[in-house]
DNA sequence: ATTGAAATGTAGCAATGGCTACGGTTTTCG
DNA sequence: CGAAAACCGTAGCCATTGCTACATTTCAAT
């Protein structure tokens, strides 16, 4: 064995895992952004917001809660862990951080915020911090 | 119908079709530089590229083979189709500027490498003309 | 209080991407 | 040449994320 094991150089992650990673990264953000907009989180509004159909949604929330990111009863509404806050805090602040970088290289907004949700997740504290610095030099 | 179709405002990707869309432009680009770099481009080339099995290679090779990016046959090398090889370049190009790009953010070379292979599926031509532009003014 | 609509849950299917185990091909080398 | 090593394919398992169809629960409106 230390054959099969991650030997290459990390870059490419499996990405059965990284994406699973992804999907709680962007689920307890959009469950953060609707109860802060809505006073309350349900299935159907998460399938709204991603469209994609309530079944998804509710085992994906499901598999959260095992996860200790979210907390949920059957036909009740969907809130968030102590740690699942944390994530969405931390989420919220690469996103705003990403998009505003955008913003700032000339980027229209409806452009930004799209490529913004999808780099969120590719970009090292490294490269983050080095947005920061940008935007704050300007 | 036209109830659960794409009503939402694009920027939520179905994942499943998106993700393979990412494969599908990670393994024509491996394909290309493993050709570039050693003559030709076998699954265990691309199994030690992406540190996964070569059954998983061998399972996506194929689904690519289908979608007319590549070509191979049993126990042979896997060589690009022009469809590939176009989608190849396009993807060589796109992560060339977004690897300068983070290196002219004062990014060492290793994370820009890991960061730059996870943005460079998510950044809009919009926005990589921006990276461009900004490449081309320093 | 009842009923009807909206929201959830459950069952079950498909596609993708991981894996191990096992067996067949090809290549290389003694 | 012949055997070991390297490479590749197939079978079959699991997890994730989609879906439709159907059942159940809640809730609001009459």
């Amino acid at each position: 064995m230390t054959k099969k094991a991650g030997n290459r150089s990390i870059p490419h992650q499996k990405t059965r895992g990284h994406h699973a990673n992804e999907t709680a990264e962007d689920y307890v953000e959009a469950v953060f952004d609707t109860i802060e907009a809505k006073g309350s989180c349900r299935v159907v509004d998460l399938a709204r917001h991603f469209d994609v159909s309530h079944v998804t949604v509710s085992r994906i929330v499901g598999r959260l809660v095992n996860k200790g990111l979210l907390v949920t009863e059957p036909y009740k509404p969907i809130t968030l862990t102590r740690q699942g806050k944390t994530l969405a805090s931390r989420m919220k602040e690469r996103h705003k951080i990403v998009f505003e970088f955008l913003l700032s290289l000339g980027i229209d907004e409806q452009t930004a915020r799209i490529d913004s949700e999808g780099m969120e997740h590719h970009v090292s504290d490294k490269t983050l911090a080095a947005m920061k610095r940008k935007l704050g030099t300007k």
